[in-house]
DNA sequence: CAGTGGTCTAGACCACTTA
DNA sequence: AAGTGGTCTAGACCACTGT
Protein backbone atom coordinates (compact mmCIF):
# COMPACT_ATOMS: atom_id res chain seq x y z
CA UNK A 1 0.00 0.00 0.00
CA UNK A 2 2.82 2.16 0.46
CA UNK A 3 4.41 1.96 -2.49
CA UNK A 4 1.36 2.71 -4.55
CA UNK A 5 0.22 5.79 -1.84
CA UNK A 6 2.62 8.03 -0.82
CA UNK A 7 0.80 8.62 2.10
CA UNK A 8 -2.90 9.25 1.59
CA UNK A 9 -1.79 12.28 -0.94
CA UNK A 10 -6.15 13.27 -0.77
CA UNK A 11 -6.28 13.95 3.10
CA UNK A 12 -3.04 15.12 2.99
CA UNK A 13 -3.14 17.96 0.44
CA UNK A 14 -6.33 18.54 1.28
CA UNK A 15 -5.19 20.59 4.32
CA UNK A 16 -1.42 21.43 4.64
CA UNK A 17 -0.99 19.57 8.14
CA UNK A 18 0.76 16.42 9.33
CA UNK A 19 -2.06 13.42 9.44
CA UNK A 20 -1.38 12.90 13.13
CA UNK A 21 -2.34 16.71 13.70
CA UNK A 22 -5.78 16.45 11.72
CA UNK A 23 -6.70 12.96 13.14
CA UNK A 24 -6.14 14.36 16.47
CA UNK A 25 -8.31 17.76 15.59
CA UNK A 26 -11.08 15.12 14.15
CA UNK A 27 -10.73 13.44 17.53
CA UNK A 28 -11.28 16.27 19.43
CA UNK A 29 -13.92 17.79 17.63
CA UNK A 30 -15.90 14.40 18.03
CA UNK A 31 -14.92 14.67 21.80
CA UNK A 32 -15.84 18.26 21.95
CA UNK A 33 -19.41 17.64 20.20
CA UNK A 34 -20.39 15.52 22.90
CA UNK A 35 -20.63 11.94 20.75
CA UNK A 36 -18.13 10.57 23.57
CA UNK A 37 -18.99 12.16 26.50
CA UNK A 38 -16.19 12.62 29.93
CA UNK A 39 -15.16 9.78 31.60
CA UNK A 40 -16.34 7.45 28.59
CA UNK A 41 -13.72 5.02 26.82
CA UNK A 42 -13.36 5.91 22.94
CA UNK A 43 -12.96 3.45 20.48
CA UNK A 44 -9.44 0.82 20.26
CA UNK A 45 -6.38 2.43 18.28
CA UNK A 46 -6.98 -0.16 16.18
CA UNK A 47 -10.26 0.37 15.11
CA UNK A 48 -10.01 4.34 14.65
CA UNK A 49 -6.73 3.80 12.84
CA UNK A 50 -8.95 1.62 10.36
CA UNK A 51 -11.90 3.95 10.73
CA UNK A 52 -9.25 7.11 9.33
CA UNK A 53 -7.15 4.83 7.40
CA UNK A 54 -4.04 5.55 9.12
CA UNK A 55 -1.77 3.18 10.24
CA UNK A 56 -1.95 2.15 14.02
CA UNK A 57 1.51 4.00 14.17
CA UNK A 58 0.07 7.74 12.97
CA UNK A 59 -2.96 7.01 15.30
CA UNK A 60 -1.08 6.53 18.12
CA UNK A 61 0.81 9.71 17.84
CA UNK A 62 -2.67 11.63 16.85
CA UNK A 63 -3.84 10.34 20.59
CA UNK A 64 -0.59 11.19 22.19
CA UNK A 65 -1.61 14.63 21.27
CA UNK A 66 -4.35 14.25 23.48
CA UNK A 67 -2.83 13.00 26.22
CA UNK A 68 -0.08 15.86 26.17
CA UNK A 69 -2.66 18.19 26.14
CA UNK A 70 -5.04 17.00 29.10
CA UNK A 71 -8.09 15.14 26.86
CA UNK A 72 -8.00 11.82 27.44
CA UNK A 73 -6.10 9.41 29.87
CA UNK A 74 -4.55 6.14 28.47
CA UNK A 75 -4.45 3.11 30.26
CA UNK A 76 -3.13 -0.18 29.13
CA UNK A 77 -4.67 -3.24 29.00
CA UNK A 78 -8.13 -0.67 29.18
CA UNK A 79 -8.10 1.73 26.88
CA UNK A 80 -8.05 5.41 26.29
CA UNK A 81 -10.91 7.51 28.14
CA UNK A 82 -11.78 10.93 28.15
CA UNK A 83 -10.53 13.36 30.67
CA UNK A 84 -13.09 14.08 33.42
CA UNK A 85 -12.55 16.82 36.01
CA UNK A 86 -13.36 14.40 38.77
CA UNK A 87 -10.29 12.45 38.99
CA UNK A 88 -8.01 13.47 41.71
CA UNK A 89 -5.29 14.94 39.72
CA UNK A 90 -7.20 16.81 37.51
CA UNK A 91 -9.24 18.31 40.66
CA UNK A 92 -5.78 19.74 41.75
CA UNK A 93 -4.52 21.02 38.40
CA UNK A 94 -6.83 23.99 38.58
CA UNK A 95 -6.52 24.76 42.73
CA UNK A 96 -3.10 25.82 43.20
CA UNK A 97 -3.57 27.07 46.99
CA UNK A 98 -2.02 24.68 49.14
CA UNK A 99 -1.11 24.72 52.97
CA UNK A 100 2.46 26.15 53.93
CA UNK A 101 3.85 23.20 53.68
CA UNK A 102 2.57 21.88 50.56
CA UNK A 103 -0.44 19.47 51.69
CA UNK A 104 -3.60 20.21 49.78
CA UNK A 105 -6.50 21.11 51.70
CA UNK A 106 -10.17 20.02 50.47
CA UNK A 107 -12.22 23.64 50.11
CA UNK A 108 -15.57 23.77 51.39
CA UNK A 109 -17.95 26.51 49.46
CA UNK A 110 -20.78 28.84 50.52
CA UNK A 111 -22.21 30.52 48.19
CA UNK A 112 -23.40 34.25 49.25
CA UNK A 113 -24.95 35.50 46.01
CA UNK A 114 -26.26 34.29 42.65
CA UNK A 115 -27.94 36.30 40.28
CA UNK A 116 -28.29 36.91 36.97
CA UNK A 117 -27.34 40.48 35.35
CA UNK A 118 -26.09 42.22 32.76
CA UNK A 119 -21.85 41.83 32.27
CA UNK A 120 -19.34 44.76 32.95
CA UNK A 121 -17.49 45.82 30.32
CA UNK A 122 -14.45 43.95 32.03
CA UNK A 123 -16.90 40.71 32.38
CA UNK A 124 -17.82 41.07 28.47
CA UNK A 125 -14.22 41.63 27.20
CA UNK A 126 -12.86 38.50 29.69
CA UNK A 127 -15.35 35.96 28.33
CA UNK A 128 -15.59 37.34 24.91
CA UNK A 129 -19.15 38.29 24.67
CA UNK A 130 -20.94 41.62 23.35
CA UNK A 131 -21.11 44.09 25.95
CA UNK A 132 -24.51 44.29 27.18
CA UNK A 133 -24.88 40.75 27.27
CA UNK A 134 -26.47 38.78 30.31
CA UNK A 135 -24.00 36.89 33.31
CA UNK A 136 -24.68 34.23 35.66
CA UNK A 137 -22.34 35.77 39.28
CA UNK A 138 -21.79 33.39 42.00
CA UNK A 139 -20.29 34.91 44.85
CA UNK A 140 -18.92 32.83 47.63
CA UNK A 141 -16.76 32.07 50.38
CA UNK A 142 -14.23 28.94 50.40
CA UNK A 143 -13.25 27.53 53.30
CA UNK A 144 -9.69 25.98 53.91
CA UNK A 145 -8.90 23.90 57.28
CA UNK A 146 -12.08 25.39 59.02
CA UNK A 147 -11.51 29.31 58.19
CA UNK A 148 -12.73 31.41 55.36
CA UNK A 149 -9.81 31.61 53.40
CA UNK A 150 -11.16 32.54 49.59
CA UNK A 151 -13.66 35.10 48.16
CA UNK A 152 -14.15 34.66 44.99
CA UNK A 153 -16.39 36.04 41.98
CA UNK A 154 -17.48 33.90 39.46
CA UNK A 155 -19.35 35.11 35.86
CA UNK A 156 -20.14 33.01 33.36
CA UNK A 157 -22.11 33.70 30.15
CA UNK A 158 -26.06 33.51 30.71
CA UNK A 159 -26.54 32.53 26.99
CA UNK A 160 -23.89 29.41 27.93
CA UNK A 161 -25.35 28.26 31.26
CA UNK A 162 -28.89 29.39 30.75
CA UNK A 163 -31.15 27.97 34.40
CA UNK A 164 -27.87 27.65 36.23
CA UNK A 165 -29.11 30.93 38.17
CA UNK A 166 -31.93 28.98 39.13
CA UNK A 167 -31.25 25.94 40.23
CA UNK A 168 -32.53 25.16 43.16
CA UNK A 169 -29.54 22.50 44.07
CA UNK A 170 -26.45 23.80 46.64
CA UNK A 171 -23.53 24.35 44.20
CA UNK A 172 -20.48 22.12 44.30
CA UNK A 173 -17.64 22.58 45.22
CA UNK A 174 -15.79 22.54 42.13
CA UNK A 175 -18.03 23.84 39.29
CA UNK A 176 -15.68 22.80 36.50
CA UNK A 177 -17.29 19.17 37.15
CA UNK A 178 -21.20 21.13 37.06
CA UNK A 179 -20.31 23.04 33.52
CA UNK A 180 -19.17 19.03 32.51
CA UNK A 181 -21.50 16.74 33.47
CA UNK A 182 -24.85 19.53 33.73
CA UNK A 183 -23.61 21.79 30.34
CA UNK A 184 -20.93 19.69 28.38
CA UNK A 185 -18.37 22.07 28.48
CA UNK A 186 -15.32 21.36 29.85
CA UNK A 187 -12.25 23.60 30.63
CA UNK A 188 -9.42 22.76 29.14
CA UNK A 189 -7.25 25.30 30.08
CA UNK A 190 -6.88 28.53 31.67
CA UNK A 191 -4.40 31.91 32.41
CA UNK A 192 -4.14 33.91 35.23
CA UNK A 193 -3.28 36.94 36.29
CA UNK A 194 -1.58 37.69 40.05
CA UNK A 195 -1.80 40.98 42.03
CA UNK A 196 -1.54 42.09 45.99
CA UNK A 197 -4.25 44.05 47.22
CA UNK A 198 -4.89 45.46 50.72
CA UNK A 199 -7.99 44.14 52.22
CA UNK A 200 -11.20 46.14 52.05
CA UNK A 201 -14.54 45.85 54.15
CA UNK A 202 -15.78 42.74 51.89
CA UNK A 203 -12.63 40.66 52.82
CA UNK A 204 -13.10 42.24 56.53
CA UNK A 205 -16.45 40.96 56.93
CA UNK A 206 -16.02 37.46 54.82
CA UNK A 207 -12.21 36.35 55.49
CA UNK A 208 -11.65 37.47 58.68
CA UNK A 209 -9.08 39.71 57.45
CA UNK A 210 -7.24 42.78 59.09
CA UNK A 211 -8.46 46.14 57.46
CA UNK A 212 -5.84 46.38 54.78
CA UNK A 213 -4.37 43.02 55.32
CA UNK A 214 -2.41 41.93 52.23
CA UNK A 215 -4.42 39.48 49.78
CA UNK A 216 -3.69 37.57 46.77
CA UNK A 217 -6.30 38.33 43.68
CA UNK A 218 -6.19 36.03 41.50
CA UNK A 219 -7.73 36.61 37.92
CA UNK A 220 -8.47 34.00 35.75
CA UNK A 221 -10.20 33.19 32.32
CA UNK A 222 -10.96 29.61 31.73
CA UNK A 223 -11.08 28.31 28.24
CA UNK A 224 -12.99 24.92 26.56
CA UNK A 225 -11.09 22.62 24.01
CA UNK A 226 -11.94 25.20 21.41
CA UNK A 227 -10.19 28.15 23.47
CA UNK A 228 -13.61 29.80 23.78
CA UNK A 229 -14.09 31.42 27.15
CA UNK A 230 -16.07 29.51 29.63
CA UNK A 231 -15.69 30.99 32.51
CA UNK A 232 -14.38 34.47 34.43
CA UNK A 233 -13.38 34.50 38.22
CA UNK A 234 -12.02 36.87 40.22
CA UNK A 235 -10.43 35.23 43.63
CA UNK A 236 -9.38 37.23 46.88
CA UNK A 237 -6.69 34.61 48.74
CA UNK A 238 -6.00 35.13 52.50
CA UNK A 239 -2.54 33.56 52.42
CA UNK A 240 -2.06 33.75 56.23
CA UNK A 241 -1.56 30.09 56.41
CA UNK A 242 -1.68 29.17 52.50
CA UNK A 243 0.11 29.86 49.50
CA UNK A 244 -0.17 30.05 45.45
CA UNK A 245 2.09 26.70 44.43
CA UNK A 246 3.31 26.90 40.56
CA UNK A 247 5.79 24.94 39.47
CA UNK A 248 8.27 25.96 36.22
CA UNK B 1 18.14 -8.69 13.43
CA UNK B 2 14.77 -8.51 14.81
CA UNK B 3 14.55 -12.22 14.59
CA UNK B 4 17.30 -13.27 16.41
CA UNK B 5 17.19 -10.79 19.56
CA UNK B 6 13.72 -9.82 20.91
CA UNK B 7 15.01 -6.22 21.28
CA UNK B 8 18.52 -5.95 22.95
CA UNK B 9 17.65 -8.30 25.84
CA UNK B 10 21.11 -7.67 27.67
CA UNK B 11 20.57 -3.61 27.86
CA UNK B 12 16.83 -4.19 28.79
CA UNK B 13 17.63 -6.77 31.36
CA UNK B 14 19.69 -4.81 32.96
CA UNK B 15 17.81 -1.95 33.98
CA UNK B 16 13.97 -2.39 34.14
CA UNK B 17 13.19 0.50 31.91
CA UNK B 18 12.20 1.60 28.54
CA UNK B 19 14.58 1.82 26.46
CA UNK B 20 14.20 4.67 25.12
CA UNK B 21 14.28 5.97 28.54
CA UNK B 22 17.07 4.80 29.21
CA UNK B 23 19.12 6.22 26.74
CA UNK B 24 16.70 9.06 27.05
CA UNK B 25 18.58 9.10 30.35
CA UNK B 26 22.02 8.67 29.29
CA UNK B 27 22.34 11.58 27.08
CA UNK B 28 20.80 14.26 30.08
CA UNK B 29 24.21 12.45 31.66
CA UNK B 30 26.38 13.28 28.74
CA UNK B 31 25.14 16.95 29.06
CA UNK B 32 24.83 17.48 32.21
CA UNK B 33 28.75 16.41 32.63
CA UNK B 34 29.55 18.90 30.15
CA UNK B 35 30.40 16.85 27.40
CA UNK B 36 27.57 18.67 25.29
CA UNK B 37 27.61 22.44 26.82
CA UNK B 38 24.38 24.46 26.34
CA UNK B 39 23.99 25.98 22.97
CA UNK B 40 25.98 23.37 20.80
CA UNK B 41 24.72 20.82 18.46
CA UNK B 42 24.41 16.99 19.67
CA UNK B 43 25.50 14.40 16.94
CA UNK B 44 22.74 13.28 14.17
CA UNK B 45 19.77 10.83 15.17
CA UNK B 46 21.63 8.72 12.82
CA UNK B 47 24.52 8.81 14.89
CA UNK B 48 23.60 8.35 17.56
CA UNK B 49 21.03 5.44 17.03
CA UNK B 50 24.41 3.41 15.87
CA UNK B 51 26.41 4.35 18.61
CA UNK B 52 23.69 2.72 20.78
CA UNK B 53 22.92 0.06 19.00
CA UNK B 54 18.71 0.55 18.77
CA UNK B 55 16.67 1.96 15.86
CA UNK B 56 16.27 5.75 14.72
CA UNK B 57 12.69 5.37 15.79
CA UNK B 58 13.70 4.55 19.31
CA UNK B 59 16.45 7.59 19.18
CA UNK B 60 14.10 9.74 18.34
CA UNK B 61 11.89 9.04 20.96
CA UNK B 62 14.51 9.31 23.37
CA UNK B 63 15.22 12.69 22.48
CA UNK B 64 11.48 13.73 22.09
CA UNK B 65 11.69 13.07 26.16
CA UNK B 66 14.62 15.36 26.23
CA UNK B 67 12.42 17.89 23.77
CA UNK B 68 9.35 18.12 26.42
CA UNK B 69 11.48 18.20 29.39
CA UNK B 70 13.12 21.45 28.03
CA UNK B 71 17.01 19.91 27.45
CA UNK B 72 17.71 20.20 24.18
CA UNK B 73 15.87 22.35 20.96
CA UNK B 74 15.26 20.61 17.53
CA UNK B 75 15.52 22.26 14.12
CA UNK B 76 14.71 20.21 11.12
CA UNK B 77 17.37 20.84 8.63
CA UNK B 78 19.84 21.46 11.50
CA UNK B 79 20.12 19.12 14.08
CA UNK B 80 19.53 18.85 17.71
CA UNK B 81 21.12 21.61 20.13
CA UNK B 82 21.47 21.77 24.07
CA UNK B 83 19.23 24.06 25.22
CA UNK B 84 20.91 27.74 26.61
CA UNK B 85 18.96 30.17 28.91
CA UNK B 86 19.72 32.94 26.48
CA UNK B 87 17.63 31.75 23.85
CA UNK B 88 14.50 34.09 23.84
CA UNK B 89 11.90 31.48 24.79
CA UNK B 90 13.91 29.92 27.86
CA UNK B 91 14.54 33.81 28.97
CA UNK B 92 10.86 34.11 30.09
CA UNK B 93 10.03 30.75 31.12
CA UNK B 94 11.08 31.53 34.55
CA UNK B 95 10.12 35.36 34.16
CA UNK B 96 6.17 35.74 34.39
CA UNK B 97 6.18 39.60 35.99
CA UNK B 98 4.66 40.77 33.50
CA UNK B 99 2.72 44.60 32.36
CA UNK B 100 -0.88 44.35 33.01
CA UNK B 101 -1.48 44.33 29.52
CA UNK B 102 0.59 40.96 29.25
CA UNK B 103 3.58 42.76 27.46
CA UNK B 104 7.09 42.05 28.26
CA UNK B 105 9.08 44.44 29.98
CA UNK B 106 12.46 43.94 30.43
CA UNK B 107 13.97 44.05 33.57
CA UNK B 108 17.26 46.40 34.75
CA UNK B 109 19.26 45.29 38.00
CA UNK B 110 21.12 47.22 40.43
CA UNK B 111 22.82 44.85 43.10
CA UNK B 112 22.29 46.50 46.39
CA UNK B 113 24.57 44.04 48.22
CA UNK B 114 26.46 41.11 47.79
CA UNK B 115 28.46 38.84 50.39
CA UNK B 116 29.37 35.56 51.78
CA UNK B 117 27.35 34.35 54.85
CA UNK B 118 26.61 31.86 57.03
CA UNK B 119 23.54 29.80 55.33
CA UNK B 120 20.06 30.30 58.08
CA UNK B 121 17.87 27.65 59.03
CA UNK B 122 15.48 28.36 56.05
CA UNK B 123 18.23 28.95 53.60
CA UNK B 124 19.88 25.19 54.06
CA UNK B 125 16.54 23.86 54.26
CA UNK B 126 15.68 25.34 50.27
CA UNK B 127 19.49 24.48 49.06
CA UNK B 128 19.41 21.15 50.97
CA UNK B 129 22.83 21.59 52.04
CA UNK B 130 23.89 21.31 56.08
CA UNK B 131 22.88 23.97 58.39
CA UNK B 132 26.06 26.27 59.03
CA UNK B 133 27.54 26.14 55.41
CA UNK B 134 28.68 29.43 53.57
CA UNK B 135 25.91 30.68 50.57
CA UNK B 136 26.61 33.45 48.89
CA UNK B 137 23.94 36.09 49.43
CA UNK B 138 22.59 39.42 46.62
CA UNK B 139 20.29 41.52 47.21
CA UNK B 140 19.41 43.62 44.13
CA UNK B 141 16.35 45.62 43.27
CA UNK B 142 14.77 45.34 39.64
CA UNK B 143 13.33 48.30 37.42
CA UNK B 144 10.49 47.37 34.85
CA UNK B 145 9.57 49.92 33.12
CA UNK B 146 11.52 52.38 34.62
CA UNK B 147 10.40 52.04 38.24
CA UNK B 148 11.87 49.89 40.68
CA UNK B 149 9.51 46.60 40.61
CA UNK B 150 11.40 44.40 42.12
CA UNK B 151 13.26 44.01 45.72
CA UNK B 152 15.04 40.30 45.43
CA UNK B 153 17.14 37.95 47.84
CA UNK B 154 19.05 35.36 45.81
CA UNK B 155 20.92 32.58 47.90
CA UNK B 156 23.35 29.97 46.24
CA UNK B 157 26.02 27.86 47.66
CA UNK B 158 29.81 28.87 48.20
CA UNK B 159 30.91 25.63 47.66
CA UNK B 160 28.83 25.44 43.76
CA UNK B 161 29.42 28.72 42.70
CA UNK B 162 32.90 29.66 44.54
CA UNK B 163 34.53 32.56 43.59
CA UNK B 164 31.01 34.71 42.49
CA UNK B 165 30.85 36.74 45.56
CA UNK B 166 34.32 38.36 44.70
CA UNK B 167 33.53 39.00 40.45
CA UNK B 168 33.93 41.71 39.92
CA UNK B 169 31.90 42.15 36.93
CA UNK B 170 28.67 44.05 37.06
CA UNK B 171 26.07 41.02 37.26
CA UNK B 172 24.11 40.07 34.47
CA UNK B 173 20.47 40.86 34.11
CA UNK B 174 19.19 37.05 34.35
CA UNK B 175 21.48 35.23 37.10
CA UNK B 176 20.50 31.64 35.11
CA UNK B 177 22.72 32.40 32.23
CA UNK B 178 25.49 32.94 34.07
CA UNK B 179 25.14 29.87 36.01
CA UNK B 180 25.29 28.25 32.88
CA UNK B 181 27.88 30.01 30.99
CA UNK B 182 30.44 30.23 34.03
CA UNK B 183 29.67 27.04 36.47
CA UNK B 184 28.49 24.89 33.59
CA UNK B 185 24.67 24.61 36.02
CA UNK B 186 22.19 24.78 33.72
CA UNK B 187 18.37 25.47 35.71
CA UNK B 188 15.98 22.84 34.28
CA UNK B 189 12.80 23.80 36.75
CA UNK B 190 11.53 25.73 39.52
CA UNK B 191 9.26 25.73 42.07
CA UNK B 192 7.49 28.75 43.49
CA UNK B 193 5.45 29.47 46.10
CA UNK B 194 3.32 33.00 46.48
CA UNK B 195 2.10 35.14 49.11
CA UNK B 196 0.84 38.56 49.84
CA UNK B 197 2.82 40.84 52.39
CA UNK B 198 2.45 44.71 53.62
CA UNK B 199 5.35 46.53 52.85
CA UNK B 200 7.84 47.17 55.16
CA UNK B 201 10.73 49.45 55.78
CA UNK B 202 13.01 48.00 53.01
CA UNK B 203 10.52 48.19 50.25
CA UNK B 204 9.16 51.70 50.60
CA UNK B 205 13.03 52.78 50.38
CA UNK B 206 13.24 50.58 47.41
CA UNK B 207 10.29 50.26 45.35
CA UNK B 208 8.70 53.39 46.79
CA UNK B 209 5.71 51.79 48.02
CA UNK B 210 3.98 52.85 50.40
CA UNK B 211 4.06 52.13 54.30
CA UNK B 212 1.43 48.81 54.44
CA UNK B 213 1.28 48.46 50.65
CA UNK B 214 -0.01 44.85 49.22
CA UNK B 215 2.90 43.62 47.45
CA UNK B 216 3.70 39.54 46.12
CA UNK B 217 6.47 37.79 47.74
CA UNK B 218 7.19 34.84 45.91
CA UNK B 219 9.46 32.50 47.34
CA UNK B 220 11.33 29.85 44.44
CA UNK B 221 13.70 27.06 44.60
CA UNK B 222 15.12 26.19 40.95
CA UNK B 223 16.83 22.93 40.56
CA UNK B 224 18.91 21.57 37.94
CA UNK B 225 18.29 18.52 35.62
CA UNK B 226 19.88 16.53 38.38
CA UNK B 227 16.56 17.78 40.77
CA UNK B 228 19.75 19.15 43.08
CA UNK B 229 18.72 22.67 44.06
CA UNK B 230 20.56 25.44 42.81
CA UNK B 231 19.39 28.84 43.93
CA UNK B 232 16.90 30.50 46.80
CA UNK B 233 15.57 33.42 45.68
CA UNK B 234 12.64 35.37 47.62
CA UNK B 235 11.27 38.36 45.67
CA UNK B 236 8.91 41.02 46.45
CA UNK B 237 7.10 42.62 43.88
CA UNK B 238 5.02 45.68 43.50
CA UNK B 239 2.18 44.86 41.59
CA UNK B 240 0.52 48.39 40.62
CA UNK B 241 0.98 48.25 36.66
CA UNK B 242 2.65 44.66 37.06
CA UNK B 243 1.25 41.20 37.59
CA UNK B 244 2.30 37.54 37.93
CA UNK B 245 0.77 35.55 34.50
CA UNK B 246 0.64 32.22 34.91
CA UNK B 247 -0.94 29.31 32.05
CA UNK B 248 -2.44 26.43 33.81
C1' DC C 1 23.71 18.66 -3.40
C1' DA C 2 24.28 16.14 1.10
C1' DG C 3 22.78 16.10 5.71
C1' DT C 4 19.51 17.05 9.14
C1' DG C 5 15.09 16.24 11.53
C1' DG C 6 9.74 15.07 10.54
C1' DT C 7 6.16 11.92 8.87
C1' DC C 8 4.14 7.57 7.76
C1' DT C 9 3.90 2.77 7.36
C1' DA C 10 3.77 -2.31 8.64
C1' DG C 11 4.51 -5.71 11.61
C1' DA C 12 6.47 -8.20 15.77
C1' DC C 13 6.38 -8.60 20.43
C1' DC C 14 5.58 -7.13 25.44
C1' DA C 15 2.70 -5.69 29.56
C1' DC C 16 -1.47 -5.07 31.54
C1' DT C 17 -6.62 -5.83 32.28
C1' DT C 18 -10.75 -8.34 32.16
C1' DA C 19 -13.57 -12.18 31.79
C1' DA D 1 -7.59 -16.25 26.23
C1' DA D 2 -8.79 -12.11 24.07
C1' DG D 3 -8.33 -7.30 23.89
C1' DT D 4 -6.11 -3.13 25.15
C1' DG D 5 -2.24 0.12 25.03
C1' DG D 6 3.30 0.29 25.09
C1' DT D 7 7.76 -0.70 22.90
C1' DC D 8 10.89 -1.58 19.19
C1' DT D 9 12.25 -2.17 14.61
C1' DA D 10 13.23 -1.17 9.54
C1' DG D 11 12.67 1.39 5.81
C1' DA D 12 10.53 4.87 2.56
C1' DC D 13 9.74 9.39 1.71
C1' DC D 14 9.13 14.53 2.81
C1' DA D 15 10.73 19.24 4.39
C1' DC D 16 14.13 22.16 5.69
C1' DT D 17 19.08 23.90 6.02
C1' DG D 18 23.47 24.59 4.64
C1' DT D 19 27.34 24.49 1.02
Amino acid sequence: MNSELPASPDVKSAIFQPLYLQISQLLLERIASGEWPAGTYIPSEASLAETYNVSIGTLRKALNELVSSNVVIRYQGKGTVVAAHDSDSALFRFFNILRDNGERSLPLSRVLARHLRTASEEEALALDIVPGSKVIHIWRVRDLDGAPAILEHVYIDAARFSGMDREPDILPNTLYQLYQQKYACTVANAHEQIKAVNAGPDEVLHLEAEEGEALLRIYRIARDFQDKAVEYRVSTVMTRHHAYFNQL
